[in-house]
DNA sequence: TGTTTTAATGGCCACTCGTCTATTAATCTC
DNA sequence: GAGATTAATAGACGAGTGGCCATTAAAACA
C-alpha cells in the first residue's frame, strides 16, 4: 500500500515514496508478464489512482523500465563484491561468483522471472535486459575463465553454456516457486537452505568443469 | 494457416486438421504466455474464425489444455527410450537421460517456456504441467541416483536442485532464443550444434556429481 | 494576498478480449 | 427427397485495458 490523500496536490512532507511503488510494479510483472500485468489493477491494490502511474511514467512501459533500473540498483550492488577482490584466486572467485549469482536470483527472483517472460520474443525490453543485468558481469568472468582454460585448471566451455547452467538452472526454484512447492521444496526457503543450495550448485559446477582426466 | 472453407459444414474429406492449430496454439502461449496470448489473434493468423476455437476446445483455457496434450504425445516417446535400457549401467544411464531431457528441450522449447510463464502462481494450469511433465520422470532417475548414491559413485543431490539444472539450465539456450542470440549463440542451432551442447551439459553435471575426494 | 504551479483525481475514449447466440450450408438419416 | 444433424460463420455483449484530459486542491511564488 502506498495510498495517496486524495485529489489535489498532497501535503507537503507527504510525498510519494516511488521506491515500494515500483518494487510492486516489479513483482506484479514478474508474476504475471508484460501482457498480463494490467497497470490499473496494480493501481488498485496500491490504493492510487490509475492515472498516477502514467502521469508519473508516461506509460506501462515506461513504468517497467522504471521497475527494472530500480531492480537494477539492488543487483549492481550484488555484483560490485565480484569484482573488488582481484587478488583472489580464480577457480575460487568462479565458485564465489556462482554462489552470489544463485543467492541473487534467490532473494530477488523477479528480474529472473522478467527475463524468462521476455525471452521469447525480442523487444526493447529483453534488449535491456541482457544489457544491464547479463553483460556487465560477462567481462569479470570471462576473464577469470581464459586464464583457468590456459592454465589447465578448467576445461574450456562457452560462456552461455555455464551463465545458463547457473542463471537459470540454480535460480529457477525461486523463479518457479509454485513448481518447486509441488517437487516437495520449501516454499519459503530459510537464508540457510539458500546458501546450502547455492553452495550445492557452485560446487557441482566448479567440480564438473574439472579438465577430463585424459 | 489452417483455413477453413467459409461459413457452413465443410465439404466431406476437407476435415478440420487440429494438430497444425493445436501446435500453433502452443507456440503461441510459449510465446505471450497465458494471459498474453489473444485466441482472436491466432485465429486469424491461422484464417479461422475465432469461435471455431471456442466451439472446439470450450474456453480459452480448453485449448491450452488440448495445446499441452497435444505436446505430451510427443513428450512421452521421448521418455519411452529412457525405460527401455534397465540393464544400462546406472551412471551412463544417468548421462543419457541428462543428453535426452537437453535435446528434447531443444525440439520442443514450448513446454518449457510455458512452464516459466505459469511458474509463478499457483492454477490448474501450473499442476498440469508439473503433473505431467515433470513428475512422470522423477522416479525413473531417482531409483538411478539412489543406487549410485549407496555405491558410493556420486554424491548426494536433492532432486529438485538436479531436475532444475538440467531441464532449466540445459534447456534454456532454447527457450529463450532472444537471449541466446544476443549472448551470441546461434540463432538457429543445428542438430550438431545442440547435441554437442547437450552433451557438454550432461558431461558437466555427472562430473559434478562425482563423490567429493575426502 | 492573489496568482501560478504542481500533483493528484475521476471519467471518457477507442480498442481488444473471451464468451454466447443466431445463422448458414453441407452431410447424414430415414 | 425432406428433415435432422453437424460444423463452420458473423455479430453482439459486457468487461477490462492503456492513454488522455479536464478538474481539484494544496503549495509555491509574486
Amino acid at each position: 500500500m502506498v495510498q495517496t490523500r486524495g485529489r489535489g496536490r498532497p501535503r507537503s512532507g507527504a510525498e510519494l515514496e516511488v521506491g515500494p511503488l515500483l518494487q510492486a510494479a516489479l513483482e506484479a510483472f514478474a508474476a504475471k508478464g508484460y501482457d498480463g500485468m494490467s497497470v490499473r489493477e496494480l493501481s488498485r491494490r496500491l490504493g492510487v489512482s490509475h492515472a498516477l502511474l502514467t502521469a508519473r511514467f508516461g506509460s506501462k512501459e515506461g513504468l517497467w523500465f522504471a521497475a527494472m533500473e530500480h531492480a537494477l540498483t539492488v543487483s549492481e550492488r550484488s555484483w560490485r563484491q565480484l569484482a573488488v577482490e582481484p587478488a583472489l584466486d580464480d577457480l575460487e572467485a568462479l565458485r564465489r561468483a556462482v554462489v552470489a549469482q544463485v543467492m541473487f536470483a534467490a532473494s530477488h527472483p523477479e528480474v529472473l522471472r522478467i527475463m524468462s517472460h521476455e525471452g521469447a520474443i525480442d523487444s526493447p525490453r529483453i534488449r535491456y535486459v541482457v544489457d544491464h543485468f547479463v553483460n556487465p558481469l560477462r567481462p569479470l568472468v570471462e576473464q577469470r575463465m581464459r586464464r583457468l582454460v590456459a592454465a589447465g585448471r578448467i576445461r574450456e566451455m562457452p560462456y552461455a553454456t555455464l551463465h545458463y547452467l547457473v542463471v537459470q538452472g540454480g535460480g529457477a526454484p525461486y523463479a518457479s516457486p509454485v513448481e518447486t512447492a509441488l517437487l516437495g521444496g520449501p516454499e519459503q526457503p530459510s537464508e540457510d537452505e539458500i546458501r546450502r543450495h547455492a553452495e550445492a550448485v557452485a560446487d557441482l559446477i566448479v567440480a564438473g568443469l574439472a579438465p577430463r582426466p585424459s
